[in-house]
DNA sequence: TTATATTTTCAAAGCGCTTTGATTTTTTGC
DNA sequence: GCAAAAAATCAAAGCGCTTTGAAAATATAA
């Protein structure tokens, strides 16, 4: 290959003594060109280290080939231990539709600005939502701006229609939770993420819903809505366990915090599964594997990169094809039994 | 803002009865333009939400005002969990640049081919290199295509010259572990990363270097190389608590291992600091902390996202002026004494 | 062999900006 | 009040592709 040089398509065209148009469409397999001009131009390319300029291309054709995620980012604030698992999923997709991934880190107060950017000037031909509040101001904006969008997760019911990949989580709460009800639990814990989020109101909504299904109490002292972290998680769980008289059971939104309760637990000498119950809502995120024979955690689970990845294709073949229009897709969460389930003891 | 209509420069200086280039240099700050004329166009674009094409201006410029970041990743790979932060941190230094943040998740025989189209395209004027392996490819073929770039990490020496911010692992490791033995331990465990990673190397290369200075014999068995997750922490520890003379502490290249790590140590009675002492190599990922009055874990701490920052900040340096040369940049971990570390008890 | 259909190639016109070099307008100096 | 200097604006060329509509080359039918 000769590298050294930097050549574009009229440099090539003219090496070939061919056209720019016929170099352009046996490059791009358009069927106007013969096989026999096509290997030679393509050859030719390989040769010279061509490689089309990105920006002209998506100039003339009118398309980015891009999608964009934003990340609404505070100085200190914590990134989402959940999104790089994500990104590698829809990455896969993009790279094998040879879309490009555009990444926008941005403080909050200058996000609208960006999606009317991002859509205004032809940066990306689509975005995903990330991280969905309750009543979402994004959703209105995107579709003032007809910027094709899909939503990772709901925002509340009464927003109007939109596309989404999301968990049945209130189902998946009320379910795990009955499991721990039929094992005999009654004072069972709630360690839920922040409700600003939607998905975890929908969580606490599951989990009241078969607490009162059993005429169980939802003792406020046993539930607590926090960053799912390892060190809340310890927090919290340290706490009620110092409660008079302390939970049975837990029902946990995430690994991390999951992870700080094993070690609130273990600390005051007690054990899992067979002192106290736990469900542990598990993402399946590639650094924090809960798998196994028999697992470590009960717990239902579902992964976020084959969400990403599903996520991505929707909004690809949304925008190669406008009429493919883009779906609601719910997903039920797996629910695997572990090691941190058992009967409760008398 | 009408934003039904979408205007471009020829539509915008029409309107304002100006020339393309008078309106295109009061939008971008250009001194030759009045200050009446600018306000004019300026509240005008903003009255029509007009954003400039970002493609014709990045075709008409030569510059794509974009930095690249290459993950390789197989289909079941972990993604490095240390990769969001690190993207947050640069992605924020991007934003106030007013870079874009190009992205692909490509498998590891495609990257090759993935750096000359990013060169060559003109897609980015720039990447990141992670993950620096032993006698890295990237690092010629970067050369060799021309495109700037930084490694965040560094190869072995014996690669010749280019830029990179990395920590000094060895002098952490030799450091700490100097700690330890002046505590009085003498068995202590090395729990690392995979060595075809240069860090994991240099790290270890600390580690014995602070032993054979002690005149103690590093003990194959209490050495290992994985991944830095807790399944593969717990595993290992749980073995090296069952030898008959099982170590008295660890040196453990990763917050994650030393979950794992904790977990088996309480599972077996024992106590973190106490019973064995622990110095964890911190990189302060915001999801997993480690602070507090007196943190958990005696650490080796050092920020990946002010290490994405500088990377980034770094880069668009030498972009903007290719005469500000690439540093070598070696920064310090700082050393913090936590709660897991304590005097050999006899 | 000639007329028609088919395949292959081409010249030129965009895509929507930035930038160059020229022109017009305004300001300043005497 | 007029020439020279400074400030503001402009027309047109160019960035490197894709795409349209026309032309040339080749294949097929009569």
């Amino acid at each position: 290959m000769l590298n050294s040089i930097i050549m574009n398509l009229e440099d090539l065209s003219k090496h070939l003594k061919l056209s720019q148009t016929t170099v352009s469409r046996a490059l791009n397999d358009f069927p106007e060109v013969s096989e026999k001009t096509r290997s030679r131009v393509k050859s030719a390319a390989q040769k010279f280290g061509y490689r089309p300029s990105h920006h002209a291309a998506r100039l003339a054709k009118g398309k980015a080939m891009a999608i964009g995620h934003v990340v609404p980012l505070a100085e200190h604030a914590m990134i989402n231990p959940h999104f790089a698992d994500f990104i590698a999923g829809a990455g896969d997709v993009y790279a094998q539709h040879h879309y490009d991934m555009h990444i926008s880190v941005v403080n909050s107060d200058e996000e609208e600005s960006l999606y009317r950017d991002l859509a205004r000037s032809g940066k990306v031909d689509g975005v995903v939502v990330h991280a969905p509040q309750i009543n979402d101001y994004r959703i209105p904006l995107l579709k003032e701006l007809q910027l094709p969008f899909i939503v990772h997760g709901r925002c509340d019911d009464s927003t109007p229609d939109y596309a989404f990949l999301d968990i049945n989580n209130k189902r998946a709460f009320s379910r795990a939770t009955e499991y721990l009800i039929d094992l005999g639990h009654q004072r069972i814990a709630l360690l839920n993420g922040l409700e600003t989020m939607s998905f975890a109101v929908r969580r606490k909504l599951g989990f009241i819903a078969a607490m009162e299904k059993h005429n169980l109490c939802c003792d406020p002292a046993l539930m607590v809505q926090q960053e799912m972290i390892e060190p809340t998680g310890y927090a919290f769980t340290k706490q009620i366990l110092a409660l008079p008289e302390p939970p049975t059971a837990m029902m946990i939104a995430s690994m991390l915090s999951a992870m700080g309760a094993m070690r609130a637990i273990q600390e005051v000498g007690k054990k899992v599964g067979e002192d106290i119950s736990i469900i542990v809502y598990d993402d399946q995120l590639s650094f924090l594997q809960n798998s196994g024979e028999i697992p470590l955690f009960t717990s239902l689970r579902s992964s976020i990169r084959e969400a990403g990845k599903t996520v991505a294709t929707q909004l690809i073949q949304h925008i190669q094809q406008p009429d493919n229009v883009l779906p609601q897709i719910i997903w039920d969460a797996e629910f695997v039994i572990g090691n941190s389930t058992q009967r409760l003891q008398h």
